[in-house]
DNA sequence: TTTTGTAATAATGAATTCAATATTACATGA
DNA sequence: TCATGTAATATTGAATTCATTATTACAAAA
């Protein structure tokens, strides 16, 4: 296994919950795998115990599932996790456009309109690696703008989950314009500061990522 | 120490964590004070082995805070975390609401409205502790008639946070007889099956929640 | 007295060990 | 061949041990 690299840092269970959430998200680790003890230790370079202490950790946020006595697996991403989450993502997405539209400054908005420039010209190119990393930073720079700590852990936790999703199904060129034309909206309300309507089009801008994935999830079946 | 009493169950450390976290919730733990390792043990009768798995999730959880090579203190109730806790906990629950309403059985919703009762019954005799119990319970009732585990575990806790937040304020008597009229309308709007406005309703009613318990601190400093 | 330095003590983070449970490999009999 | 039982092996949960860091106690000097 050659996964990552071994560590310093403060504690090294910290690390390793950030490293093995890490994995997770980005399918190096599939669902449903083991997660095999002995071979993360060896990976890392520490023992077991600050291992299985991150472990816990990231069975309460719901990455991987511990069974007595059996080990840990790599949580699944299911349908039925993805309709639970979605619904309260954009209720908290609502939320922070409501918040961060009121308490961003004039520069900060101008720096999200240009992450917004930049995610359009990744979808200009097609390049979908570069349209998901713009499109999150936005997301991210919105809830962070919220200024609510427990807003911005709670949406990290969604988020990641949801993240997940994309090794299951593709970005459909429809659902991609319908998207940027929404971050058109949610742009001009921002800069409007029309916190009320920002809030909105974020709720039914997951919302509709929602149906679209949903549907996707469904064809394939 | 005579904290709790030693364990059975699965494994140690869910255990520990769920009564541990209690103790937080009860306030037999006190905030900003230190968690002794040893007397815990002691207390549970395990080794520091699966305590120390417990304090990783619950400091994940935020109801204890981990200094590197300091140990743990139990998190403090901050005016700032309340802050930042009521407007995302009053969204779940605006969302509990919508959901639930669709999705309660008939039977379900006579059940919470005995709940109702009993809470009533609970205000005229002005027993806060039953007060709280069987408003905890209709809360509960509701989050759970939504059918979304995503948003049971957040909601869970963030109203734990919350709940600490009673050994901080008592509970006027002013904003109790409100409470008490903004669950009769409660009832009436899941009766009427009006989802859109029992969110509404259970939005502010926790708004409200918030503004009294802020005023109070307020007036405490 | 108060401050500062230092030794002793205690606590913490992490590795290791140990007992219990699960998994695998393999032999035996149908 | 295919089950089925059993021994060997590996993995797991938890206790213990160990090295490091923090805290305390206390002495010497200002």
């Amino acid at each position: 296994m050659t996964l990552a690299r071994t560590i310093k840092r403060p504690t090294l269970h910290q690390e390793l919950v950030d490293r093995i959430r890490d994995l997770v998200i980005e399918d190096r680790l599939k669902p449903g795998e083991k997660v095999p003890e002995k071979e993360l230790c060896e990976a890392f370079g520490v023992s077991r115990t600050p291992l299985r202490e991150a472990l816990k950790v990231l069975a309460s946020e719901g990455f991987v599932e511990l069974q007595t006595n059996r080990g840990a697996r790599v949580a699944e991403v299911t349908r039925e996790e993805l309709q639970d989450t979605f619904p309260v993502i954009a209720r908290l997405e609502q939320l922070a456009g409501e918040l961060a539209c009121v308490q961003l400054s004039d520069a900060e908005i101008a720096r999200i309109d240009d992450k917004h420039k930049a995610m359009v010209a990744a979808f200009e190119a097609r390049d979908r690696p570069r349209y998901f990393k713009e499109n999150q930073s936005i997301h991210q720079a919105l809830i962070n703008g919220a200024n609510n700590k427990i807003l911005q852990d709670h949406h990290k936790l969604l988020a990641a989950k949801i993240k997940r999703a994309r090794f299951m199904v593709n970005l459909s060129d429809e659902r991609w314009a319908t998207a940027i034309a929404e971050h058109e909206i949610m742009i001009a309300q921002l800069r409007a500061r029309d916190a009320e309507q920002l809030g909105q089009t974020m709720k039914h801008h997951i919302e509709n990522k929602f149906r679209s994935i949903m549907k996707l999830l469904d064809d394939q079946a």
